[in-house]
RNA sequence: GGGAGCAUAGCUCAGCUGGUUCAGAGCAUCUGCCUUACAAGCAGAGGGUCGGGGGUUCGAAUCCCUCUACUCCCACCA
């Protein structure tokens, strides 16, 4: 008879069900008369590809869609990718510049048009990926952060948001790249500590003015970590009360190099403490700086380029690196005898996260959105529970962020984005409108220029941030910017659950929630999902800088799609990181193969109709429908928690412990012998069962076991098969098959220690009933098993919870080794009785402990005593012999 | 500098409002087995004074205080 192989195949198995899943448009979704379960995927960047990270989020994501599914929900998982608008921009910047051609020669349409390109040609490659991965997405769904649909969102948002007043446009201190040259939100800095050095710079008192003045007081030190600084500098800053640099009110000083006269002035923003008292101010690049600027009407003087080079005001140094310049002009401050000393310090240096360059606090022209308004419903929902976090411990992270939270930054100094729709007039002043044409009007009107065409007009040259597009996503995917009435929006929105990492928190989710209550006035889910973050041995963020990171398309080409998930979600609770092993991947291929193996086994068994079921496989059935109802329920009780891993595990142990292990083990029939037709059909509808279970799980295994069941159809999928209610709860039931089980194990034990072998067959004689006799002599190969009255002679004796047994044997028995063990376990009990009797003989307890907790005491001692009974019997048999 | 979180077996974690023989799970390790589904396997075993100290209680891994270690978030100290 042709035998399916041993080892399961993974690779051609799983691009088959894809490829039918996808024919029969089994991921499609339309509103119907179900409850929707509405999942939005968070948009991965266009051009990027498949990494650990994706993996995790997205397996959670399809496991929590394929689960609601099943359950009879109308699933829908919308799927989608970000233009992201930095990453993106420098992937074409740099790719052009590999081809000679800087940016900077070309014009704006030109330089879109190949950003165009580039999407096309590596856009959707990681959305490929994750079908590989059996993401059951409603691919016609599919979004583009910089579609059409969604474009049109993001323009009229602001409008929308600039008529209510809450856009608005003023220079303020950005957080510059100089190697994006774009302003960045406060939330893409990351600072660093970062060792270097403060410099301590003599600034000469103005000599002209106060030619008299004693040498040795003659200037001020001033401590900095910015030496380069000092050709913006327009003031020294002193505390008005601090004794120390009190000679110095109300002088001139001279800046060194650029030998321009400043006045000292008094802050009492002037930590007394740092460095010597004396500040100098340079409004252009810090952002104190600029306060103290403004407060005390100083001149601001920019000394950098975009570039984040030195500008005309560095005579010197103009055209040269920041960086480059900080060494020079400490250099050149020491040969002129201006540096007084350098000491190593450690201070916090921002970054920029995208190009991971420092941060240049520069003063710019910027569009801001104010948030103060928009953050108070999003806050009270985290608050009072309309929205979840899971794990819940985000929610402080969430609260402090929102109640602190400030004006976000949403113009980017990029091309590639949604431009702001705001349009100069050619007198000054703007106009904001979706169009150029529709912002005609009102720029006639506020012109007076009745002939004013829209060539006349001006378009903002910047571009919003990319998650000034994807704060709207829950709603734009279903165009509810567009057409706020629309069905699709209605039926899908609010979303249900959200799968995101905990680093966009505040980036994406907080915004989300805002967006959800200014444009639906819901939430815009129900629940969030953060995972961990995929880390490697070492604990070291996997990324591709660092080249720790496995390809998990190589991973799923070597262990199975299904065996790669199941890896990613053994050890990933909610919120905690995920140290990642491949050896967790292995685990989930052994356990495709295992759950193929049972398969094979039962399949392989020949039905016989006209056998009577066994007792012991009836039992042992019975035994399984109870197990299987307890386990059904605690994973719809652990998915009620998001505890997917917990979940799995559950299932996990199900299927390879007790099903595979002991239920098979109990029915599986004489080697070539047939089964009844009963037990075989009882075996099969509990690895059905079990299959369901899983599909979430390990969507292609199950799907190919489910169809090699047979009877399905080609349209017919797993997936689309209700999930199993569990039945009734039989506590009492699996717990005397846990004594069963443990009785069965002694037995081994005696079989191990005597060496006896595992078919050689056993008489077992027993003081009192055996517990399930039939499957007993089953699993032990045991002769006969029989009631002991009185002990017999030479016997192997041992006791399962108050039950004695004697294994008669051939063979001498070392009567002090018997009597050993039972004499140990003995000890065992008595002490334990002990401790029981003396919780129960204090009153205090008896009075103060619940009356449950009393009579569980109580049982405790019965159940001690009686075992105590059995074991000092048997003891005595050995003795008496 | 502020705030949050965590600390349980070699590793990753579970242990809910104190009380089931509560000290657990998976992996790893060790010992036997190529037993007729599966060596990607089977049968077993060892391993932790629950970070330290103090307190509350009849009773503490669990509650309180304190110390230590680590992690993360926020913050303008030049």
């Amino acid at each position: 008879m042709e035998q399916n192989p041993s080892k399961y195949d993974p690779a051609a198995t799983e691009e088959k069900w894809y490829a039918c899943w996808m024919r029969h448009k089994l991921f499609k979704s339309v509103p119907d008369g179900r409850e929707p379960y509405t999942v939005v995927i968070p948009p991965p960047n266009v051009t990027g590809v498949l990494h650990m990270g994706h993996m995790l989020n997205n397996t959670i994501q399809d496991i929590l869609v394929r689960r609601a599914r099943m359950a009879g929900k109308n699933a829908c998982w919308v799927p989608g990718t970000d233009h992201a608008s930095i990453a993106t921009e420098a992937k074409v910047v740099a790719k052009l510049a590999a081809e000679g051609v800087a940016k900077a020669d070309l014009t704006r349409e030109q330089f879109l048009s190949h950003a165009w390109e580039w999407t096309h040609k590596h856009g959707g490659i990681i959305l490929e990926q994750l079908k590989k991965l059996g993401a059951s997405c409603d691919w016609d769904r599919t979004c583009f952060t910089m579609d059409e649909a969604r474009s049109r969102s993001v323009i009229k948002t602001f409008v929308d948001l600039y008529n209510k007043g809450l856009i608005y446009r003023g220079v303020r201190m950005v957080n510059w790249d100089p190697a994006a040259q774009t302003a960045i939100s406060d939330e893409e800095v990351i600072h660093r500590e970062e060792h270097g050095k403060l410099y301590y710079i003599r600034y000469f008192v103005d000599e002209q003015r106060r030619p008299d003045d004693g040498a040795e007081k003659a200037f001020a030190v001033i401590a900095t970590t910015r030496p380069e600084t000092i050709y913006g500098d327009v003031a020294v800053c002193i505390h008005p009360d601090n004794p120390k640099t009190a000679h110095m009110k109300g002088k001139k000083l001279v800046v060194p190099l650029i030998n321009r006269v400043v006045p000292v002035i008094e802050d009492r923003y002037v930590d007394m403490e740092f460095g010597t008292g004396f500040l100098k101010v340079t409004p252009a690049h810090d952002a104190n700086d600029y306060m103290l600027g403004e407060k005390h009407r100083l001149e601001v003087i920019d000394i950098f380029n975009d570039d984040g080079t030195l500008n005309a005001c560095c005579p010197g140094y103009e055209g040269t690196d920041r960086f480059e310049a900080r060494r020079r002009i400490a250099v050149e401050l020491e040969q002129r005898g201006l540096l007084e000393k350098a000491e190593p310090y450690t201070n916090s240096v921002g970054y920029s996260e995208r190009t991971d360059v420092p941060i240049e606090p520069k003063l710019s022209m910027q569009w801001f959105l104010k948030m103060e308004q928009l953050a108070k419903p999003a806050l009270e929902a985290v608050e009072n529970g309309e929205i979840r976090f899971h794990p819940a411990k985000f929610r402080n992270m969430y609260r402090h962020w929102m109640s602190n939270i400030k004006d976000w930054n949403i113009s980017r100094q990029l091309w590639w984005g949604h431009r702001i729709p705001a349009y100069y007039l050619p007198g000054g002043g703007l106009v904001v409108a979706e169009t150029a044409e529709e912002a005609l009007l009102p720029a006639r009107r506020q012109t007076g220029n009745d002939r004013l065409q829209p060539e006349d007009l001006r378009q903002d040259e910047d571009c919003l941030d990319t998650w000034f597009s994807s704060w709207l996503w829950p709603i734009s995917v279903f165009d509810g910017i567009n057409r706020p009435d629309n069905e699709d929006v209605r039926y899908y929105y609010p979303t249900s659950d959200l799968v995101t990492a905990p680093e966009i928190i505040f980036f994406w989710v907080a915004r989300m929630i805002m967006a959800g209550y200014e444009y639906r006035g819901a939430p815009c889910f129900r629940n969030v999902y953060f995972t961990g973050i995929v880390r490697d041995k070492l604990g070291r963020k996997m990324s591709k800088s660092l080249g720790n990171s496995p390809d998990p398309v190589e991973l799923m080409n070597r262990y199975g799609a299904d065996g790669v998930r199941m890896g990613m979600l053994l050890t990933s609770p909610a919120g905690n990181d995920l140290p990642f092993d491949e050896a967790l991947c292995e685990q989930g291929r052994n356990f495709n193969n295992k759950i193929w193996n049972a398969f094979r086994l039962i399949t392989g068994w020949q039905p016989d109709e006209t056998l009577a079921q066994p007792v012991a496989s009836m039992q042992a059935g019975e035994w399984f429908d109870a197990l299987l109802s307890a386990a059904i329920a605690e994973v719809d009780d652990l998915f009620g928690k998001y505890r997917l891993s917990e979940a799995l595990m559950c299932i996990y142990k199900l299927f390879w412990d007790e099903f595979s292990s002991w239920y098979l083990e109990m029915i599986k029939p004489d080697y070539r012998q047939p089964v009844d037709g009963k037990t075989r059909r009882e075996a099969l509808s509990f690895l059905e069962k079990l299959l369901h279970l899983l599909h979430p799980f390990m969507p292609f295994i199950t799907e190919e076991l489910w169809h090699r069941l047979g009877g399905r159809s080609d349209g017919e999928s797993i997936m689309l098969s209700p999930l199993p209610l569990p039945g009734k709860q039989r506590p009492d039931l699996i717990d005397a098959f846990e004594q069963l089980k443990e009785t069965v194990a002694a037995i081994r034990t005696v079989r191990r220690e005597k060496n006896i072998p595992a078919r050689e067959p056993l008489r077992l004689l027993v003081a009192g009933e055996a517990p399930f006799p039939e499957l007993l002599r089953r699993m032990c190969c045991l002769s006969e098993i029989t009631r002991a009255d009185s002990p017999p002679e030479n016997a192997i004796r041992f006791a399962v919870r108050a039950t004695g047994f004697f294994v008669p044997t051939e063979g001498r028995i070392d009567a002090a080794e018997e009597t050993g063990k039972l004499k140990a376990e003995l000890q065992y009990q008595e002490e334990f009785l002990a401790s029981v009797m003396k919780k129960l003989s204090n009153e205090r307890f008896v009075n103060s402990a619940p009356a449950q907790v009393v009579e569980l005491e109580r049982k405790k001692k019965a159940d001690a005593e009686s075992r105590i009974r059995t074991l000092n019997s048997q003891i005595a048999g050995i003795a008496g012999s």
